[in-house]
DNA sequence: TCGTAATGTAAGTGACACTAACATATGTTA
DNA sequence: TAACATATGTTAGTGTCACTTACATTACGA
């Protein structure tokens, strides 16, 4: 028996924006039922293509979540930017913000996050991926520098803020891997994130 | 086309020992190719079984992955103890022994590592795997109270236990999914590790 | 020794990733 | 505007997979 392989009625026989689309529901998939449970069949069922509709976009299955993946980086990115602002700078508070957004991106789209790191850097094409990340990495390390009143990143610097990313990646995918339940998940993230970057980098001043 | 489906000639009809050995098996393939690439076939093939046969010792796929994750919990949470013997009670050095082995294991057994957390405690028999894990969360806190010159477990040191155990956690799936190619990690890991330690338990003394 | 449960196989089902051959639209250029 | 190349869609496959059903063989206890 044949799936129903319903491509919609649609206005004109050409989609449109199917690109875009199948990325959006990509997206979609990936949070509703984790990476490795992701289908490009469903994809298309939700754009209202054939299943052989992708394959004129992307290569493969892969490459559509790597897509996905890609805008992710780029989306917690922005958003540690976005909330470093409001805190004066070197300021151990500034730390702190970069670590709560981190996990707060981890635990509001876990399924994306986890399809962020997951990759092992196999294939040639994850260079970009490789690239945003490494981006990331950079602010992190501006800052914990800034901290220390220093505007070039040493090597101590470096080594500081790994720690510090370390910890809260760390922390993240405990979190989304529902790995504390019980009493093991400090009750006040916001007073552990403030403990640790006490510990790591030096108090404002 | 049928696919070779060949159960090997084999001496009986029984196999006599199929259950270890697809456990085995899938073990092998879940570090060979990476647990979202492991096929109950490739194992009944590696086995020479017919595809039919594991469902007559597992559930289902999820089940012969668990079985493998929970081997790992515990083969991992026996090196780290094993590796705490050599050091003094209450020093340092057991905290920073307890994290190396965290990250040999992970390095060494990626695989089965990532396999063992990649789970969201989903389903209700993920239990066991849960309480494996919480075992090993158990010794980490028993140490940092050990530092403190306490026998009994407080509120601070199972939040510094928790500080440790992401750190280790987080530098372990850095290092796995290959985040770390460039100078981003510190070339030292065990200076890393004595480096967090101090900063987070006390000197010995 | 006989019957039952344990453990194996063959064959089939539906989902999936991906492909080849073909259909329809879009845009460019004569 | 006509003609063609190219982009983008569909249909109908192929092979792989997880899992099931019905049946075959063996081990073992009463």
């Amino acid at each position: 028996m044949k799936t129903d392989n319903i491509p919609q009625k649609r206005e004109s026989y050409h989609h449109g924006d199917l690109r875009t689309q199948l990325i959006e529901a990509t997206r979609q998939l990936v949070e509703e039922k984790g990476p490795d449970n992701f289908s490009v069949s469903e994809a298309c069922r939700r754009a209202g293509v054939s299943t052989a509709a992708p394959y004129k976009h992307f290569k493969h299955k892969t490459e559509m979540l790597r897509e996905v993946a890609a805008a992710g980086m780029i989306r917690q990115s922005e958003q540690m930017v976005a909330e470093l602002a409001p805190h004066p700078e070197g300021s151990q508070a500034r730390i702190v913000a970069l670590g709560r957004v981190y996990i707060r991106f981890a635990t509001t789209e876990p399924g994306v996050f986890r399809l962020m790191f997951t990759w092992s850097g196999e294939t040639d094409e994850d260079g970009k991926l490789y690239d945003l990340g490494d981006q990331k990495f950079s602010v992190v390390q501006m800052e914990v520098a800034k901290c220390h009143g220093r505007s070039e990143v040493t090597e101590e610097d470096r080594q500081k803020a790994f720690m510090l990313w370390s910890f809260v990646h760390g922390l993240s995918f405990l979190s989304i891997d529902g790995k504390l339940s019980d009493g093991k998940m400090p009750a006040d993230l916001e007073k552990l994130l403030e403990d640790i970057a006490r510990r790591v980098v030096p108090e404002a001043g």
